[in-house]
DNA sequence: ACTCGGAGTTAGGATTGCCTAAACGTGGGG
DNA sequence: CCCCACGTTTAGGCAATCCTAACTCCGAGT
């Protein structure tokens, strides 16, 4: 009943527009013609142009003045580079030497030119993952995803013991100093003191302290440690 | 003294445009518009648009209406090109369970894609190959090639005994179809017999003897037993 | 209600890369 | 030696994707 009107295929421009809009309108929210063109570092005329392309082939619904959101086809397509996106990643760590601060440039750009079956091949010889190598959740190949509950580490109350989670990819060097502080996803941490104000954070990392920024807590995810 | 110009960036076309050159103008020679088209499965009036950009780039050398050779700068361009194709193949073929009859389309669109980085970390988990799933040589990183001399199984001599080097890939059913008589890169076979005039060609592979047309012949290539 | 300032869209232009149709050059056969 | 057929180039178009500049809309604050 549905899927019936098969869009022409989407261009590497249109699949990146779509995944952006995908992180940017979470639980039906809308993204607006700025934000994209920011995180795309685009101008935002582009993005107009682009966006009103994109809603004629039924992946937009575009309000104009107000934003857009993911139609049902426009969701299963960014998904869809999501899993490309995240298992090239996992690949290039297990198996070709890459650390999570490199890969996601590489996978930026071959997300667009693997097919459906290599990227199966790689799913499957990494014994089909649930996570990325930032902890970032992948979509199975049907196009359903599993978001588990986080939040941020620079709103977990002092005292409180946590696992790391998800740690935001895109930027190499604080990637590497997030990890050189011991923070990777599946690691137990203690948050031993917060101050106010965006103040830093005092967390105990396996055995170990230390005191980081706000806007560091802001871009790793936490949740407790049952379950 | 060389290289001081530094080329912009070539686009996927560009990439594309000088692998073909090499391929058609082996030891010098010329590649003429129409065989560029033939190949690339475009218009020749389109490859005489793209033909101009890239002389004005310094990657060839076009005299109108004679042909084109590639430069030092659009050879070197172009070996880098081939060194992705066959590493990529090679790479797919060793750990994700392809085949040589489909390798040829996943590296096609790859090759574009992948940095030095990527591709020098599949040369050294493959143990630095010196050929491809078809026999085909990988360039050094450093640009060079070994052609080794090899000739077409319809023109060796009845009663010879040769071995198999290298296979033209790009027709999947063609591949399948010869392995599936056994002839692959490292194959030792004995012609037994060759009809002339086109005719068809006895061999005997592994014990077994197959009688093959003559087109077949023509793109498996051989060389004597020694070395 | 009115008015700005900022966000968003439209207008116009450049580039790339492809096409078809028309014009042009070249070399071989008559 | 000339002319024509074929291969090649040029002319003119179109689609995608980006840009800057100019215009338009909206809603927050008075
Ligand atoms: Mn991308
Ligand atoms: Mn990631
Ligand atoms: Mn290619
Ligand atoms: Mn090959």
């Amino acid at each position: 009943m549905h899927a019936a009107l098969q869009h022409e295929p989407l261009t590497r421009s249109g699949e990146d527009y779509l995944k952006a809009i995908y992180r940017l309108s979470p639980a039906g929210r809308t993204a607006s013609t700025s934000e994209i063109a920011h995180r795309l570092e685009l101008s935002p005329a582009s993005v107009s142009g682009m966006v009103k392309r994109l809603s004629e082939q039924g992946l937009l619904e575009h309000v104009p003045y107000k934003g857009v959101q993911l139609t049902a086809d426009g969701r299963r397509a960014a998904l869809r580079m999501l899993r490309r996106h995240r298992l090239i990643e996992a690949y290039l760590v297990a198996f070709l030497g890459y650390t999570w601060d490199t890969v996601h440039e590489e996978a930026e750009r071959l997300e667009h030119a693997v097919s459906d079956k290599l990227v199966e091949r790689m799913a499957a010889v990494l014994g089909n993952p649930a996570v990325d190598p930032h902890g970032d959740p992948i979509p199975t190949p049907e196009g359903d995803i599993h978001e588990p509950a986080s939040i941020p580490l620079s709103e977990v109350p002092a005292g409180a013991r946590v696992e790391i989670r998800r740690v935001e990819e895109g930027q190499p060097e604080r990637l590497r100093y997030i990890a050189s502080v011991g923070l990777r996803p599946g690691v137990h941490i203690r948050v031993l003191d917060r101050q106010p104000f965006q103040g830093p954070i005092t967390i105990e990392v396996a055995g170990r302290t230390h005191v980081i920024g706000n806007e560091l807590g802001q871009v790793v995810r936490c949740a407790s440690e049952q379950e």
